[in-house]
DNA sequence: GTGTTATTTTAAAACGGTTTGGCTCTTTTA
DNA sequence: TAAAAGAGCCAAACCGTTTTAAAATAACAC
């Protein structure tokens, strides 16, 4: 059913119609109640499509997804489309080229220009990231969940990666671990460079020299948190202490422990990142993980908020917020085996 | 800029100028050259949401996200959105109250009077699904990734999950195994069935007696897979070997096997259905997990293939896919140590 | 009852494309 | 060589809303 149609059934204007659906002052109470309740029980909708294109709204928000090893991409994804189901805004998934680096930016380009999108969401940000440049250049809302130091205003959600990796480290410091590894995410990201930071600055703080052969960088994976760690484990003196950056990090430490015949909480300490997954609980794993918990879905409905608000008009500079990380300690962090023997 | 605006600089009607960039036939080559070249100098795209009001299409597929557990759900995200990318169709996420079962309903039924999308995914149906029943009633086109015995002719794309488990049930029993746990996915769904009923036709092709102590049902989580496969274990006589729906299932497995002192691949066997992730690899686990394999992010792939090909013309009844799936053996595999004793 | 103001309602002009049907100019067919 | 067919292009109608500017009605003061 149409407007017109619709509208004459009820033997007003499409333009009263209209508004008294839209909430505008301009139509009488009385009218709008008739209208709404005519509208629910013939079962009128606008046509999604032409409010868009008279509007010029789209309606949505875009995210782009990259190739590889994104398992917490569906969590804030989740929490995204929970917060924007409610709002009648669509979510849009772009797929990346992750081989293609310069195809990321085209992408982006081709987002904003496509007038598919009201806003984007921008992840994983580097300190002087490109896309958030050329967004800004576009015009294109965006929020970026990370940060990035990069001279333009940009509105952002980020978790205090360095405070919580300060923590975790002077924890281990405290239980008298020395020889702390860390294997962090990727190379270059602005919360692999907070964490580093995060790392040796508690390192730092009590004087124990920084060891670069102690830190490895990667993608969240089982098989490099494995790889490295082994790599780590097979030093002389070897680490009694690990900092990881995800739960997939932590499993592949936990099977390379194991495959040294080290046991986690005695020989090995280990804290991880966890974004908190309903499949896979670090309380749950044996011995049980301690980490810096932080839940992933919650940056995702908080992540649309945001959005909603930069859309609605809130200054760009105001929407920038740091969310504190929990410590959360278990049984997979205790004081270093060498101090029995000392 | 607009196709009027456009069209004018190149000397043409806006008509020919559209026809041109859509391939139809009623331009001459010369002409579409020209226009094609013209419009990626001077960057001219046509406004994509007037051309979803004209054409009536909304350019988009519908996806339902569930809220609980499910970390493969990107994987198949990420498949569709590489082939619908190209095709400039956009990816719908909607979210889902999984605590609401009849809210589902009344999100397709949103979903499908909205206009917003061309057409929707039904994933892990069960087989009387009301949701087939409703998207065919509200006539949109949908594809079921899974199968259902709803009275309703629907296109679907599956893997072969009886044939799977079948053959993984039998090798278990050539090695010399007779106590097979299963560890399947949630009740209901048909998918869990069919796994169910290749796993008791395997038994009873041996003659082994079926044994409702050794089955159990529930998401696909770290946690169930440990607390199912505890209990199993705590059995007298306990069961030699597990069948398990999915790598984080296996986690659990490995996990309470180790924790009871048992070694994987000699004194208990698993092999796992795997949906291949990047992050998290069978056969980099320890011991390396056997696995009956089938890639979820092709799957996508191949969904939105399908799903273009229903919106092409297609007649749904043609529209079946059954994908073999691989059974890869590895080290957490072995005759039972059992066997050893006798 | 009139003039003024406030409240509702309306007709018509966008929004930016696609597509129908018709027109003009060549090329083929008989 | 006239008629028919085909190629290539165009003008105008249309898709279903929102919104501007103006008109109609109601409310009020005098």
């Amino acid at each position: 059913m149409k407007l017109r149609e619709f509208a004459q059934q009820l033997g007003l204007s499409p333009t009263t119609v209209s508004r008294a659906l839209s909430g505008y002052p301009e139509v009488s109470e009385k009218t709008r109640q008739r209208v709404t309740e005519e509208a629910a029980r013939l079962g009128y909708r606008p046509n999604i499509n032409a409010v868009r294109l008279v509007t010029g709204r789209a309606g949505a928000i875009g995210v782009v997804m990259g190739r590889s090893g994104e398992f917490h991409f569906s969590e804030f994804m989740g929490g995204l489309a929970e917060r924007l189901g409610a709002e009648d805004i669509d979510i849009l998934v772009s797929p990346m080229d992750d081989k293609n680096p310069t195809s990321e930016l085209q992408l982006y380009s081709r987002l904003a220009v496509s007038g598919r999108v009201d806003a984007v969401i921008v992840h994983s940000p580097e300190p002087n990231d490109e896309r958030i440049a050329l967004l800004h250049r576009l015009g294109m809302p965006f929020l970026v969940h990370g940060r990035s130091d990069v001279d333009v205003p940009h509105a952002w959600l980020d978790i205090d990666n360095e405070g919580a990796i300060r923590r975790a480290t002077s924890h281990l410091i405290d239980l008298g671990h020395r020889r702390i590894a860390m294997i962090n995410g990727r190379q270059g990201r602005t919360f692999s460079l907070h964490r580093d930071k995060g790392y040796r600055d508690a390192l730092e703080a009590r004087g124990i020299p920084f060891d670069p052969r102690l830190v490895a960088h990667g993608n969240f994976t089982d098989e490099l948190g494995f790889r490295f760690s082994r790599s780590f484990l097979e030093q002389t003196p070897r680490p009694t202490a690990f900092v990881a950056g995800s739960m997939m990090t932590a499993l592949g430490i936990y099977r390379a422990a194991r495959s040294m015949g080290l046991e986690i909480g005695r020989e090995v300490s280990v804290i991880a990142h966890d974004d908190v997954f309903p499949y896979l609980t670090a309380g749950n794993m044996v011995p049980s993980l301690s980490a810096t918990r932080s839940s992933m879905r919650a940056a995702g409905v908080r992540s649309a908020d945001l959005v909603l608000q930069l859309l609605a008009g809130r200054p760009v500079a105001e929407v920038q917020e740091l969310w504190p990380v929990e410590l959360i300690l278990r049984e997979s962090t205790a004081a270093p085996a060498a101090a029995k023997n000392a």
